[in-house]
DNA sequence: TCATATAATGAAAATGATTATCATTAGCAC
DNA sequence: GTGCTAATGATAATCATTTTCATTATATGA
């Protein structure tokens, strides 16, 4: 459900200009993209749906914008391996919220999962912690994605 | 330690003949090369040194062979985010085993982590039970990093 | 040991995602 | 509104990885 303008979400569009960042048209039409999706969009799949609408915007802003807004931390950028980064909204306004991946490694197939998520937080934050202590590293982020073979390649041999 | 003949860890070369391969030198120094580190080699980090000792070694067979070794499961091919992808033996002979990875957002410094793996092995065990009932898929792998800034980016500010 | 089938190799060219360049445009603070 | 600049877009450039194809070398069976 894009916004009644098609301008993307408010909130996002206020975290841009809290980190000093210019609101624009390019930018709000990608987050608009970005939050009314649910697959795992490249920055050609991306352009392609802004370019339904806004004709003159390219690719070259699509990648640009989705460079700031990884830097921002407000968009994941994953690697499923095949060549071509793959963008996510880090924290969906409806909810949909944190996930992690099962890839499979025959088909390329993208499966999202939260059901085990709770569990794994919990490790995680202690991972975290430990980890930020021995290593003096700061942790802000982290991918988790398990590899294999889905269902139908299963069936399929 | 390459082995007398710099020829590449044995039980290696059987896994490759063992799966229906020629064993090459080139295979053979390939396997050398990453038995013999503990760096994140790229592509063409394993071409100048294989180089080294087989100048007549093409950077296409190194590129060749990596995704072979990937394929039989033998080597883990990693992005770090710069552009390149990285490769390490999935089991080291030495013993040096699984581990993850911490990786720098800011200097790109990736430090390699074992000690708290023992528990998260318990969780990921449990975990890769549960989603490969829930969504019948086949996990043979996984991948898990964390991101943020390391101690001397943190330093520099 | 040797011949043979064919998998593997290497040089060069092609591909394709991403990034740099640079003149033009458009937010936004005043 | 005006002006300062950040942001944009078309094009060209980059660069890791793949493809092509003629040549070489491995492993198998005689």
């Amino acid at each position: 459900m894009p916004w009644r303008d098609g301008s993307g979400p408010p909130w996002l569009q206020g975290k841009l200009k809290g980190c000093g960042y210019r609101l624009t048209v390019p930018r709000e039409a990608i987050l608009d993209v970005l939050s009314n999706t649910n697959e795992h969009l490249s920055a050609e799949d991306i352009y392609l749906k802004v370019h339904k609408v806004h004709p003159a915007i390219g690719l070259t802003t699509v990648y640009r914008t989705l460079e700031l807004l990884v830097q921002t931390g407000m968009v994941f950028k994953f690697d499923f391996g095949d060549g071509r980064a793959r963008y996510e909204l880090s924290e969906s306004p409806k909810g949909i919220g944190h996930h992690h991946h099962l890839v499979c490694t025959k088909c390329r197939r993208i499966v999202d999962y939260q059901d085990f998520i709770d569990e794994e937080k919990e490790l995680l934050k202690k991972t975290e912690r430990g980890l930020s202590k021995k290593y003096n590293f700061q942790i802000t982020n982290h991918l988790i994605q398990f590899y294999g073979l889905c269902s139908r390649c299963l069936k399929s041999g």
